[in-house]
DNA sequence: CTTATATGTACAATATAACGCACATTATGT
DNA sequence: ACATAATGTGCGTTATATTGTACATATAAG
């Protein structure tokens, strides 16, 4: 996921350029500083609300305008590329692929659990569902004293607006696919 | 109109208690501090994009669900509560009834011209429009070394992309509507 | 009532956004 | 070529966004 500022930056320089605007001028327009635009511009400031807004207004655009990120028809996500996150001293490793958009409703993680790995997640927002695939080993999947046990292939869906945990109980890897779906 | 950063604020609070979630929360979910979302929402602070982008993944919410602020669908605005700008020391004094707003495309000033006022006004950008409208006193409005002169009752449209000049030619004061159209 | 826990605010310290000015470089005109 | 203006960047200063800790108040538990 490309750092929002620097979305912003290529959108804001984009827009001026198309517009034959000179710095000077959108500081003009906006009531930004000359200095701060550019600054912007060059992704080496994250620009403050009121800031963003004095810009959108200077120069008559929308507020998602500035912040849009064209989407490509087709995007490759290389495994290797992924900074990847860790809990449970290593053990509980999630490779985030899609992280949330706000158009979307749903993001979708690679999770790997070492050998007696456990996490405990907390609940999450009002109707948020869960969907795990079990690609590798075994998943106990622990829902308010409920405990599911899945091998190789299987799948569950569970509302996760509550607490629950996440057990390798096999010396092998397990290996899994899980998307979340945030509802509204 | 209302400053961005407190639309902001009551968005956030409002979003938060509907959730029923506490400071703490947020700033678990956002990875933005505790005290930080508490000045953000008390309107303390106007926060950086990196902190809005962290606070809209946090609560997966859209980042205009966070800005938009609710439109009545009756406003009245009185004249004595607008800020007005003034420019030619003092004698072109410019209402701003309507500024602009990004789902719409225009916007809407009430001018007063004391007499001998004259203001030089840029070129707009590329394909900007003017629509004037005299309700008292006399107006020359200089476009390209051509001048239009109009009188109470009348009204002009000119494109606004090119530099032009008002101009109250008599010992009254000019009054006058402003509708600048954007375009795109 | 007392103790513990949670929730929101006040404060001091730090990081950084924002500004004004000066500089280097590039266009523009004569 | 030269002067002039316009454009974008570097720098020091100021303003403020952000953080962590401590505090106050409320809420729940015993």
């Amino acid at each position: 996921m490309e750092e929002i500022h620097l979305v912003f930056a290529r959108n804001l320089k984009a827009i001026r350029e198309k517009e034959k605007l000179s710095l000077e001028k959108v500081s003009q327009l906006s009531g930004v500083s000359k200095t701060m635009i550019g600054q912007i511009e060059r992704g080496e400031s994250s620009p403050t609300l009121t800031t963003i807004w004095k810009i959108a207004n200077g120069l008559k655009v929308s507020f998602s305008e500035l912040i849009h990120e064209p989407q490509p028809e087709t995007e490759v996500i290389f495994g290797e590329d992924i900074q990847f996150l860790t809990e449970d001293h290593g053990k509980y490793i999630v490779y985030p692929h899609f992280p949330f958009q706000k158009d979307r409703r749903f993001e979708i993680y690679r999770i790997e659990i070492e050998q007696g790995g456990t996490l405990n997640a907390e609940a999450h927002r009002e109707g948020t569902e869960e969907y795990l695939t079990v690609f590798d080993g075994e998943l106990i999947i622990r829902i308010q004293d409920r405990d599911y046990r899945l091998s190789s292939g299987d799948a569950i869906r569970f509302k996760a607006d509550r607490p629950h945990t996440y057990i390798n109980p096999c010396d092998t890897v397990t290996r899994l696919s899980m998307t979340i779906y945030y509802p509204r």
